[in-house]
DNA sequence: AGCACGCCGACT
DNA sequence: GTCGGCGTGCTC
């Protein structure tokens, strides 16, 4: 009988963090998927490396040494078709669970696919059977090497890049930026090309698949000989374990993914690429909260593969590594063909005529969208704010659509006459009067883009004399599957005048026709609180402006408006000059002068409990542990631990939610703070009953 | 986290 | 008399 180390799910707080041990007859290799009893239940398991004995634990008088062989429970199941995970894997979710603080096995198993955690052995074996089958028949598209597509010819700048990526053996990571049209994927592809060739497979990861629809088509087209997965959450449970195995088993050579494909099993990895990595959406914001482009850039170091991170608006912690030399800086500065970026231009809000109601759609805006109908081109209007207006007032009284269950307003949507919260869901229908004194007389405060649709077409007139032809695609009429898809072919098809929409159609989609942009209402995003804010704002207005005079012969005529009462700010300025470089001087200086990252590091706990006195008192004991911690680790200088606050949204679905942020200068001294209070903290959960969810949140994006 | 066992209220 | 509330305790 043979002792065997399995990784199960147990979430940190159960005490048993390290592999359970089980019985087997024969040795099992780490990385052997496994069934195993745990308790009453039987769970998939993974073989992994006996922990190491640490001499100065002592003698483990109540380790599983003690534990005779008799009474170890044994191993139910081996998954033996599926080969075991690489130890470059491994080594990878080992760094992920100890840098993010989770148990290994938790970690370990949850970025496994869900089908696999549940399917018995039978099952898999035969799913395994099948994909086995597939991979021995003549793959179609092997058999016809269909005369692969001939590259594009590239560009002077394209080739640069290519040069110095290939020619010279850089182990650092590459950072690619390129204003949005310059041709950073044909850069991917080919260097996709390279690696594909050397037999490697390649790992090309996007913020959103649902967006990018147009790369995936690329991908498939240029690599028609290769076969090609995508892993995303939008998948159905049996298509993710499918593609899954396909990358396990080196069936698939590309791996095109969001943030949860930088974890997937590729034996053969051998390029990876980040698109968009200045992208939010790379950072998990639940369980294991992991920057899914921090750890692509670090299991490329592990396997000792090169990684690009492409971006027009490189994050700015990205940025200062290329400033370091840390990164490789890669430029491309000019649109490929003859594309331009569109002309910026700005609105002072502070010299327009101050009526009221139409002041947000100045003058100019109007003349330069009824300028665009005029001439059958199209205009797009951008407001990051769904609904028709963000909070509804009594005019009598201090009434406002407060939420019931959140520090929020209910938000005003006129279609279909409801209050909703964009917190809770919570959602009831207007009150026909003040809920308060009864007055009859609601007015909507502020706009959103349902607002602003129903705004326009009184101001503008369409090209034949009729209404102008305008259509409003935010997360609200999306809601149903397949109807991003058709209002973005009816812009295509030209039946759209204005095009009126929140963020979401900021992001790539390519525009054929629209030669204007115009940020309707940005400054909100200048003075707020969260840090980040600016650099989002600044990301999706260049994302925003490169929409436009895509086209060679429209350029002349594209631009993005820009309406604002701070026309001075840098953020504008930098904007209007498509300068980047300077905005993320401007942006540098300021974080470093308030000591924010990228030259501090964070770490922030966040609670939520049933009220604000129970997530203090957790929150106290946190930091008196911190305290102690500090005082009795000399070694732990450099770390500031800052007094709890309530969270920007303090109170969400009935929870009140606090936070507490430890900073430091350096991230060791850092993770090695975490390391001891980590366990601690897990000791406050008996004793704080009314706390009913806390997470540790390494490297947040918002305080 | 699951999933037990384990004691106290309203119902076939 | 049982079904079921969620309190606390364990999982090799």
């Amino acid at each position: 009988m043979c002792r065997v180390p399995v990784l199960v799910d147990l979430p940190q707080h159960s005490g048993l963090v390290g592999p359970l041990t089980y019985a087997h007859h024969s040795a099992l290799s780490p990385g052997t998927l496994v069934q195993v009893p745990l308790g009453r239940r039987e769970v998939l398991g993974i073989v992994w490396e006996s922990p190491p004995n640490d001499p100065a634990a002592g003698v483990q008088a109540i380790g599983p040494e003690s534990i005779d062989d008799e009474a170890l429970k044994p191993v139910s199941a081996v998954l033996a078709d599926v080969p075991p995970l690489m130890p470059a894997w491994r080594q990878l979710v080992r760094f992920a669970a100890d840098y993010y603080q989770r148990s290994l096995g938790e970690l370990t198993i949850s970025v496994l696919p869900p089908e696999l955690r549940k399917a018995s052995a039978a099952s898999l074996a035969r799913r395994s059977a099948r994909l086995h089958k597939a991979a021995g028949q003549p793959q179609v598209d092997a058999a016809d090497p269909a005369p692969r597509q001939t590259p594009p010819s590239l560009t002077p700048e394209q080739a640069q890049v290519l040069a110095e990526m290939t020619q010279c053996t850089d182990a650092r990571p590459v950072l690619l930026h390129g204003v949005t049209g310059s041709g950073k994927t044909e850069v991917y592809l080919q260097l996709a090309e390279q690696a594909l060739a050397q037999g490697r497979q390649v790992l090309v990861m996007v913020p959103e698949i649902n967006l990018t629809p147009q790369l995936e088509a690329r991908l498939r087209e240029r690599f028609s000989g290769h076969r090609l997965v995508t892993l995303h959450s939008g998948l159905t449970t049996a298509q993710r374990v499918n593609h899954w195995l396909q990358a396990h088993l080196g069936q698939a050579d590309l791996l095109l993914g969001t943030r949860l494909s930088v974890l997937a099993s590729l034996p053969r990895l051998g390029l990876v690429v980040v698109d968009e990595e200045h992208d939010p959406s790379y950072k998990q914001q639940e369980g294991a909260r992991y920057s899914a482009r921090d750890l692509a850039v670090y299991r490329a170091h592990l396997e000792g593969v090169p990684v690009v991170l492409g971006s027009a608006t490189p994050s700015l912690e990205t940025w200062r590594h290329a400033q370091q030399g840390r990164y490789r800086l890669l430029r491309m500065t000019q649109r490929v063909g003859q594309g331009r970026l569109p002309r910026v231009e700005l609105v002072d809000l502070n010299l327009q005529p101050k009526g009221k109601g139409s002041t947000v759609l100045s003058t100019v805006l109007i003349a330069a969208v009824q300028a665009r109908i005029d001439r059958g081109e199209q205009s797009l209007l951008l407001l990051n704010r769904r609904g028709y207006a963000p909070v509804l007032q009594c005019g009598a009284c201090t009434w406002k659509s407060a939420c019931a269950h959140c520090s929020a307003w209910q938000v005003f949507h006129k279609v279909d006459r409801s209050l909703r919260c964009h917190h809770c869901g919570a959602a009831q229908r207007v009150p026909r009067a003040c809920p308060d004194c009864g007055n009859l007389d609601l007015s909507a405060i502020g706009r959103g883009t349902e607002r602003l649709e129903e705004q326009l077409p009184p101001l503008l007139q369409g090209r034949d004399g009729g209404p102008a032809r305008i259509l409003r695609i935010d997360a609200d009429t999306t809601r149903r599957a397949g109807s991003l898809e058709s209002q973005l072919a009816q812009v295509h098809a030209g039946d759209v005048d204005v095009l009126v929409g929140t963020q979401m159609v900021a992001k790539g989609h390519d525009f054929r026709r629209i030669t204007l942009v115009a940020a309707v209402n940005p400054d909100g995003a200048l003075f707020t609180s969260d840090f980040r804010a600016p650099e989002r704002l600044f990301a999706l207005l260049m994302q925003a402006a490169g929409r436009a005079g895509r086209d060679a012969a429209q350029a002349e005529r594209s631009s993005m408006l820009i309406q604002t009462a701070h026309p001075q700010h840098p953020l504008v300025q930098a904007l209007r000059q498509h300068d980047y470089e300077a905005f993320a001087a401007s942006q540098l200086a300021e974080r470093e002068a308030v000591g924010l990252p990228p030259y501090t590091h964070l770490v922030v706990l966040r609670v939520e409990a049933r009220s604000a006195a129970a997530a203090q008192a957790f929150l106290a004991d946190a930091t008196a542990q911190s305290t102690d911690i500090l005082i009795e680790h000399p070694g732990h200088d450099f770390i500031t631990v800052y007094p709890f606050v309530p969270a920007p949204v303090a109170r969400v679905a009935d929870l009140d939610r606090w936070q507490m942020l430890v900073e430091s200068s350096s991230r060791p001294a850092l993770q090695a703070f975490l390391r001891d209070w980590s366990p601690q903290l897990q000791t406050l959960r008996d004793g704080h009953r009314a706390v009913v969810r806390w997470a540790l949140d390494v490297d947040p994006l918002s305080l």
